[in-house]
DNA sequence: TGTACATCAGTGAACGCGCGTTCACTGATGTAC
DNA sequence: TGTACATCAGTGAACGCGCGTTCACTGATGTAC
């Protein structure tokens, strides 16, 4: 028995995920909610019927979506909160970090914050819960630095959660000024600094 | 001539409104870019043909939305601004004022909420505008504070736009408490609050 | 290694349905005299 | 005030089209012996 997967699965992988890349594609122009099955196996070359061996609905590949846009980066964020010391340090390399993920990524960030709120309700609460864990992990890295001495876990928490729509925001923001000159990019990373620096004072003074 | 609407133009209004109205509501578990100018008319009880009457698509009817949900409230914010001056009791207002909308217009946020990133281009570029003009007034309003004294300009449109983004956010999370308990409403309003008093407690240092 | 059978990802025809848009229309309201 | 004509909000039939879903199928891959 070996670990690598028989010719059929590699197979059925492969159709999924052009499935997936597929409708993160259509999704540019337009909701999940209006995106069709047939728009989305047209858009890969393969029947309409093909979409049920792998997904129940949209919606179930919309959930599947938020996994590839959101799951892979508990890590970086991790790695991010563990590196540094200094606070503004830290949010610059914060900004640089979602800048450059929006930049490779912006067809997976439009996704997410177009379907935050959007009119899908499982693929609304898988977003929620991803960002919920994310919330629970900048807490986790906020109770290890010294910043949060004397902070109660309730507004660690706090702070998490404004710090993660934050970052959001800032992805927004950058996705945004996608396709305008390089100066009007360098305005949204001065803009997007200056909100969370705002936001580390007041964290420092949160205590006075 | 006299300054009323003739019974023509009267009736007109109200199909319009009535038009507006159902759509709002078609639009409390979808997108705009899925709603259908059909599924809107049959709510009503008239003619698909008669929505041409009123809008040139549903995009059309979104943006009108966009107007009815969001024009009225400068008045509001800007009377809000003007009125106190302590900033723990204008948070505690703001926040009470966002809680008191939500209850009275959900649909209205609901729908700038899912818009504001959403799938239909002219929506969301009236949302944006609107936002906009929302980030000037508090501007203005800074300007006219005790507490911005000695702020550049620039700064002050970055910490409008801050506390317009926090308004946002604040909605939403009341929106997505709607249908929980008192107990986790007055949890919300906490959060927020704190959230807010973080923020201000980081202007109040920003110059030092 | 070879054979016989099982699995199952992808096919293609068919279905009923609701969609957006067109068009010529109706009849109440508005206006000119 | 009354009449004759113009306007125009809403109608209803018709169109072509793409949708989601069903079903029995095909043929390459997998498995048991």
């Amino acid at each position: 028995m070996s670990h690598t997967l028989g010719i059929r699965q590699a197979q059925k992988q492969k159709t999924r995920q052009s499935l997936l890349d597929a409708a993160l594609g259509l999704l540019e122009n337009q909701s999940l909610s209006s995106l069709g099955l047939r728009e989305v196996t047209r858009a890969v070359g393969v029947a309409p019927t093909a979409f049920y061996r792998h997904f129940h609905s949209t919606a179930d590949l919309g959930v599947a979506l938020v996994e590839e846009a959101l799951g892979s980066l508990h890590p970086v964020l991790g790695d991010l909160m563990a590196a540094v010391g200094d606070s503004d340090e830290l949010i610059e390399r914060a900004v640089e970090l979602i800048a450059g993920h929006v930049d490779t990524y912006p067809a997976h960030v439009r996704f997410i914050a177009r379907e935050r709120h959007g009119g899908v309700q499982p693929v609304r609460e898988a977003i929620q819960g991803q960002l919920a864990r994310f919330a629970e992990e900048v807490r986790g890295e906020l109770a290890r630095r010294p910043e949060g001495e004397g902070w109660s876990d309730d507004d660690r928490l706090m702070l998490a959660g404004l710090y993660v729509d934050q970052m959001l925001v800032t992805a927004s923001l950058f996705l945004e000024a996608l396709d305008e000159p390089e100066e009007e990019r360098a305005r949204v990373t001065r803009l997007a600094s200056r909100r969370m620096r705002l936001i580390s004072i007041g964290c420092r003074h949160w205590l006075d």
